[in-house]
DNA sequence: GACAAAAGTAATCAGTCGTTTAAATTAGGA
DNA sequence: TCCTAATTTAAACGACTGATTACTTTTGTC
């Protein structure tokens, strides 16, 4: 037996993981039932409440380890703002994106604390940590903002500017540029 | 009878309407119960549904009418960026806050598609109009994005800044100029 | 006061929720 | 092979969800 170096157990643990993720990412905290996950994993839903003790310990095993920014600080921070807007641009429909999932639980009361403490550990402190100057905490605090309600607006309200655009033509590349360039103004004001 | 003008069926709706706002408000779309919504109303369960049809027309009926911006667009625009990064900061926890009710709405798949014709038409339009020069729509979303994503972070995610400054004292009054300049940059670039 | 329409009430519907229990199955070591 | 521990399963728990029903009360008009 074991056939490979994981156990069973492992094996159902990282399942129900993985589903864990594409589902909350999709219908978010309150929109995801337990017995959803379950069977995408293949899963019995019992296994749930043993290995993570209750929902909200799966979501946070699920989605806290992978609220880092990761990507994004690889590189020189004179190009913050042109590779953070290029990255939120070309980031497709994923089955998991962290940031989306956390956009659609931090709605739900009963998860906030968690997220809160999460973001500040994986995001806030690890982009200061990247940032010369004054007001470091300050200035993460509203880059992280900036990519949050850019995200929110694009991926979960849909607002396309595309879709409305009353300028169009040279409109085309513009977005992305004015978003980097918002981003690197708060990179640089130190 | 009908001592003041309003029918008894007119006040019993504002009473719903009210109650809906503050709730909404507290634990999101999700979160709110048909029920909780009627006892504080102080009203029968089964008149919402008389009156609204379902749960997702109470809250539109409820939300989407106040999502408009309102304060921030009066004034001259060369002020935006302070004016709006000063209301945001004297924002107190107020029992119905529409940009708070939308944030913790906006996770919840069955009401986007609504959220996202509310935040078009009563935010993106009047203040892309406002707005000089070229890429008006991209500018105005981004200012949304901006502003949102400010919201979610200090009212959802409690990131407040003074809690984990390194570099205390004279970081009091700067997040807010910095919101502000970020957002005066984004009205400027025409 | 009688009558009809409007407004409000209590009870209940069929589902789903997260969680728990006890029994059944599978695995690994002696 | 036997035994024990780990893993999985089926079933059910009570509570809550949004919505609907049939019924009672109030309201405004002739």
């Amino acid at each position: 037996m074991n056939a490979d170096l994981e156990s069973r157990a492992d094996r159902t643990r990282t399942a129900i993981l993985a589903a864990a993720r594409t589902q909350f990412t999709a219908t978010g905290y309150d929109g995801t039932g337990l017995r959803a996950i379950a069977a995408r994993a293949g899963v019995n839903v019992a296994l749930i409440n043993r290995y993570f003790g209750s929902k909200d310990g799966l979501f946070l095993a699920a989605i806290g380890p992978h609220l880092g920014i990761g990507l994004i600080l690889d590189g020189p921070m004179a190009e913050f703002g042109q590779r953070a807007a290029s990255i939120m641009e070309m980031k497709v429909a994923k089955r998991f994106d962290p940031m989306l999932a956390l956009l659609r639980a931090v709605g739900s009361p009963a998860c906030t604390p968690a997220l809160s403490a999460a973001v500040k550990a994986e995001v806030i402190a690890p982009l200061a940590a990247r940032l010369d100057g004054v007001n470091r905490e300050q200035r993460a605090m509203l880059i992280f903002a900036t990519l949050a309600g850019y995200d929110l607006s694009v991926s979960l309200l849909r607002l396309d500017p595309m879709d409305l655009a009353i300028d169009a033509g040279k409109a085309r590349a513009s977005r992305q540029g004015l978003l980097a360039d918002s981003l690197q103004y708060i990179v640089d004001d130190g």
